[in-house]
DNA sequence: ATTATGATGTGACTAATGTCACAGAAAATT
DNA sequence: AATTTTCTGTGACATTAGTCACATCATAAT
């Protein structure tokens, strides 16, 4: 398949004006990263910007003190809002992107930004939209940090994750979860064991089965 | 002093493209709304959006088990990003917005909102930060949850609102804070009298003085 | 002034989470 | 095969937060 192709079915949004996906197509290019690249550096100034593909990216803030914060995956179909604005205000990027699975991304030069923003209320709508799906996640994340308690916001990050992998299976060490949840080894270790012990998931070595 | 030169006062973005300031102008109006005001109920459609002049409006959205999920104020120079993003895609807000102090805002109807998006890329920009902003406050509370105790997200938000209200007071209940923090009344009280002991805050009936 | 209501203070207890210490299993390295 | 490293399991304990019960205080209503 064709990348217009490619491009035109997951970005339903954008195709829908051919003038602008036209621009996109004629203006970027594919480019492949493998997992565990850094595709976005803190406090650094973007260049360019994504519209991912395939594959899954991570964003997160580093704390001084070491405390990975969690924020959001992007997915296929999806851009990189903070690249977006950063790119629009000339400004560094606050978070740290890494490749969490293998991706294919149309990589698009940021000068480019300001024509689409100007000519294309599709590009616009589809950033807002962009903007709110995070938003919502985020919502979403302090909710259950604030009314539930680890075990279940634990077992929803597992399901969420394993969703995103197109999988049944999550293959993270405890000490990586509790990184990206704010927790300890331990406690996700004992949790963990709970799940399994009320039959919601099997555990293996670096793996973790939703039943 | 003029509508138009408060608008363009508070909004110094939009007014930087007089032609989008101007068209704002001349298709809405100013208007006034008096604390506890509910302006804008969940699951409802947006007819109208604000540009917020004065005052302070609480954006939460309330669970079914009756607690409540604050997320964010509105502040003099920002409009409601739900609002508009709900009204572009034609779909119900999905939060529920209050006055908290007295309002006064400019309100416009939301089919102007497609010609604005279609025609100034200030006004998309406009947007595009309205969104980053409010984004970032709810990173930070995300981060305030994880890593911190209530003892630190309770001081943190008694600052913040009072930084709101230009003051130095907080003027709620024990049961207020603990319905925005998600917490129950009796730990807000031991945490707000620990807070006093450590020479923090002062307590009053319905008061709380920052130090 | 008396009563009713709402707001606050606090002890006692329970549950959830975090921390320390250490042990054993699996995988990687030599 | 031996050693080292990484990952996982778990007991013991401390801290934090939530819940229940009840007392006190301030203000509003009668």
């Amino acid at each position: 398949m064709k990348v217009s192709e490619i491009l035109k079915e997951k970005f339903p949004q954008l195709a829908f004006a051919p003038d602008l996906i036209e621009e996109i197509i004629e203006n970027g290019s594919v480019h492949r990263y493998e997992k565990d690249t850094v595709i976005l550096k803190e406090n650094s100034y973007v260049k360019y910007f994504p519209l991912v593909l395939s594959g899954l990216v991570k964003i997160y803030k580093e704390e001084e003190n070491g405390n990975e914060l969690l924020l959001y995956y992007i997915k296929p179909g999806e851009t990189c809002i903070v690249s977006v604005i950063s790119a629009e205000n000339d400004v560094k990027v606050p978070v740290k992107g890494v490749i969490e699975e293998d991706v294919e991304t149309f990589i698009l030069p940021k000068k480019i930004l300001y024509d689409l923003r100007k000519k294309y209320p599709e590009w616009n709508l589809f950033i807002y939209n962009s903007f709110n799906d995070k938003f919502e996640e985020v919502i979403e994340m302090i909710k259950v940090v604030t009314f539930s308690n680890k075990e279940k916001r634990l077992y929803d990050f597992l399901v969420k994750k394993s969703e995103l992998n197109n999988s049944n299976e999550v293959c993270k060490s405890h000490q990586e979860i509790a990184n990206e949840l704010g927790s300890s080894r331990e406690v996700i270790s004992r949790l963990l064991k709970k799940l399994e012990k009320e039959e919601k998931v099997k555990l293996s070595l670096k793996k973790i089965t939703i039943l």
